[in-house]
DNA sequence: CCTAAAATAT
DNA sequence: CATATTTTAG
């Protein structure tokens, strides 16, 4: 019944650094040995690299889908890599989206043209050919074209990146450190860097939104209306970006968190990302041993959407699967990729990703926020401060004061 | 190497 | 038509 076919897994490596239990369905190329693993090396090992998890049809979600221009190979890679990636070439289709379904077998193909292009290098760097041929038409792929591959930002792929992202802080989140910290060996630091690119204007949007709100509500405030609207945990449901601190939206029930389904019915963030790029992985019914079980992006709607289902990225396979409680919260890091993963950094972190529940290090206002909200209280003071602005006492005003020199006051006019 | 913007693919 | 990802340019 596993959509997977152990077939398959024969010559797979694993995108992850040591790990290579997630195998997806993507990222297929087949591994030399020679050639990565390296930072990690240490755990780089053939024997980690094939996966054998695979064959458990546990599929993670986790690795890119790359697709890959036969026409690529137009080269002569020797046969390194000649795994036999032969596969009955009706298991698992690629892409349970649409029509659109890659044969495996073409997938292998392209896959071994790839990596033999690609991983030339064993270390840090991945080097890809994009080959730009005829730029003018934009037909489609097959004739002649050659298909870019794509990398299928998967829940599991963005939420790495988000930790990436956390850990190193935004101010320090480049392309390539975030690659490092990801372990992730398919992507190149472009890919990383588009979606940073994308990640942050996603960013930019939310903070542009929240400060809106933020404003709105304290304007509702002098009117004396409520703040209904003020989100007191600072959480943000789409699972891109940390929201501010000030104000935002009431923070969806935990009933809403638990269920997707019911979900999607309170916000409306900006529509930006708007549908997932649903990957076909199978949503494993059994978690790797290693790793975290995927449960975040499950739990949690897909961060694309917020107020979209996402949920089943099932393609033929296995029935939808919903969360249960204890598949929410996040299992404890694994050998998986730990050279990137600071020990800290699995603690506070339980559920991450998209949509869900934030981590502690969500909860502090990200300095966009911080700054837009000071800014704003800057900017008009006659405002009310945003949740979580105190006013400064008038002592501390006044040891100030005296500090630069301003010994006294003058009486305060209330004014009109 | 990084970011922003343009080009493409879906 | 909009979005996602790649590719190009600075």
């Amino acid at each position: 019944m596993l959509a997977l076919s152990p077939a398959r897994n024969s010559a797979r490596g694993g995108c992850f650094d040591g790990e290579s239990e997630f195998l997806a369905t993507s990222c297929d190329f087949t591994i030399n040995p020679e050639e990565n693993f390296p930072v990690f090396a240490d755990h780089g090992d053939l024997l980690d690299i094939i996966d054998f998890d695979d064959l458990f049809g546990v599929a993670g979600d986790v690795l890119p889908d790359l697709e890959i221009d036969p026409e690529i190979l137009a080269g002569d890679f020797s046969a390194s890599s000649s795994s036999e990636k032969t596969d009955s070439q009706g298991e698992t289709n690629k892409k349970g989206i649409s029509g659109e379904v890659v044969s495996k077998r073409d997938e292998d193909e392209r896959a071994m043209s790839e990596k033999m292009v690609n991983y030339v290098d064993g270390d840090s760097n991945r080097k890809r050919k994009y080959s730009s041929s005829s730029g003018s038409s934009k037909n489609n792929s097959n004739e002649g074209k050659r298909k870019v591959k794509k990398v299928d930002w998967t829940p599991e792929l963005h939420r790495r990146f988000v930790d990436a992202v956390e850990q190193l802080g935004l101010e320090k989140a480049v392309p390539s450190r975030i690659l490092e910290l990801m372990g992730v060996h398919c992507l190149t630091r472009h890919n990383v860097a588009s979606h940073l690119q994308k990640y942050r204007s996603h960013r930019k949007h939310l903070l542009a939104r929240e400060a809106e709100a933020a404003n709105w509500t304290r304007k509702r405030h002098i009117y004396g209306l409520d703040s209904t609207g003020v989100n007191i945990n600072g959480r943000n449901k789409n699972g891109w970006i940390a929201p501010a601190p000030t104000i935002g939206y009431a923070p969806p029930p935990p009933a809403a968190v638990a269920s997707p389904a019911i979900h999607h019915h309170h916000f409306r963030p900006l529509h930006v990302w708007g549908h997932p790029t649903v990957n076909q992985s199978v949503i494993p019914h059994v978690f790797p041993k290693h790793l975290p079980p995927p449960s975040s992006a499950m739990a949690t709607p897909p961060f694309w959407v917020s107020d979209t289902p996402y949920w089943p990225r099932v393609q033929n396979g296995p029935a939808p699967y919903f969360p249960t409680v204890a598949t929410r919260f996040r299992a404890p890091p694994v050998a998986g990729f730990p050279q990137a993963m600071p020990p800290h950094h699995t603690v506070s972190k339980p559920d991450h990703g998209y949509g869900g529940s934030r981590s502690l290090v969500d909860l502090h206002p990200s300095k966009e926020s911080v700054d837009a909200a000071i800014g704003d209280v800057l900017t008009r003071p006659w405002l009310p401060l945003p949740l979580g602005l105190k006013p400064p006492a008038v002592d501390g005003v006044m040891t100030e004061l005296h500090r630069h020199g301003v010994s006294e006051v003058p009486p305060t006019a209330p004014c009109a």
